[in-house]
DNA sequence: ATACAAATTGAACATCGTTCAGTAGTATTT
DNA sequence: AAATACTACTGAACGATGTTCAATTTGTAT
């Protein structure tokens, strides 16, 4: 058992994020409680309530994180500032499919946690999240001035390339012969931007 | 308390489902649990197991009824058999989403479901997920003659819509002003179609 | 009336999230 | 050094969950 003083509050907090990851890779959503994450970093439940408001806040954190990572992984395989737009769209979103396959539970986990009570996600989520996003805006930058249209595009085609991609990872997709998400996402990019382009 | 021979085993399974949706629609996935529906059909949980495998199973069931509501939903809206591809596909994107909006504590957990240990649905399943599929490929089939690639695009539109829907009910989308999900679909689906018509 | 079989129950089990009175170890004061 | 104050941490308790299954009730057949 963890003595008092063995780890600052921010340790504990960092520990059972750790944690958390871990088991979530491990047995994903389901084989994941409190009481685990808890025992997994060698202190008991009431202590997690001391550093995580409850688990939806502690699965919250997890989230950004992930995030965090996703962002990571979709900058380094951006391409150069000076691509046209279909080549960083199509980067962008292969290295979007990888990484939800990669680590799919987390992944998951992102957009289980139902908007419970319509109450939106904090200030820091969203910032994340807005992030992730600015990488498609930086790619559709080239196609027009007009920011809000980039904008429109972008939210569109991360959406829909998310879509293509939930459907694929969460094998509903064995309808007639199975093409990949990343054909699928690139069979949408060149058809939507050559219709944009005029 | 219920008393044997009141209901056929038939009867205990339409009543369970028809509560389980009234469940789901009053109080959303957290508050719908096993005893809730037995109670509510004047059972008690053991018969609830009789009936069904387990509570995955009856949520399976409950998704294929909804699966069932969804396409008599967009075969309503669907327009005429004439119709160009664009005038077909927004007429059922807008269904699509109006439906999400109208139902969406079901319509979440149509795909809340994690596909766990990478078993399939059941071929019923499928095939009730097939036919509102092929909704989206009659809407197309003027386009061209090639039915394998009019597959391709229907899934790609099908789950490109269906993205954009996800943002935007699970409240992920405040980032920016919100554009309505149905002009995000509108502006897909056209400069789509106008890049794939060449 | 009696016996048989099937329908229904509900207590039991392990687990869950969450709370909070209590304990035990550290720091400060006397 | 002893006593006091403080607080990090525990773990039992609560109500709820999904699931099982021995026991009971009840309709039907003999």
């Amino acid at each position: 058992m963890a003595r008092r003083g063995d780890h600052s509050r921010a340790e504990i907090h960092r520990m059972a994020l750790d944690a958390a990851e871990r088991l979530i890779a491990a047995e994903g959503d389901r084989g994941f409680s409190a009481r685990k994450v808890a025992s997994a970093i060698g202190y008991t439940v009431g202590t997690l309530y001391l550093v995580f408001e409850n688990l939806d806040d502690l699965v919250l954190q997890v989230n950004g994180r992930t995030l965090d990572d996703l962002f990571y992984a979709l900058q380094k395989r951006q391409g150069a500032t000076g691509d046209d737009p279909e080549t960083a769209l199509l980067a962008l979103s292969n290295a979007y499919i990888a990484y939800a396959e990669a680590e799919s539970p987390r992944w998951n986990m992102l957009f289980d946690a139902v908007a419970e009570k319509g109450d939106n996600p904090p200030d820091w989520y969203q910032q994340k999240l807005g992030r992730v996003f600015g990488l498609v805006e930086a790619a559709l930058s080239p196609l027009t001035q007009d920011a809000t249209e980039i904008q429109r595009v972008a939210r569109v085609l991360w959406a829909s390339v998310h879509g293509i991609c939930l459907l694929k990872i969460r094998q509903r997709m064995n309808l007639a012969g199975g093409q990949s998400a990343e054909d699928m996402a690139r069979l949408l990019i060149e058809n939507f931007l050559r219709g944009f382009r005029g």
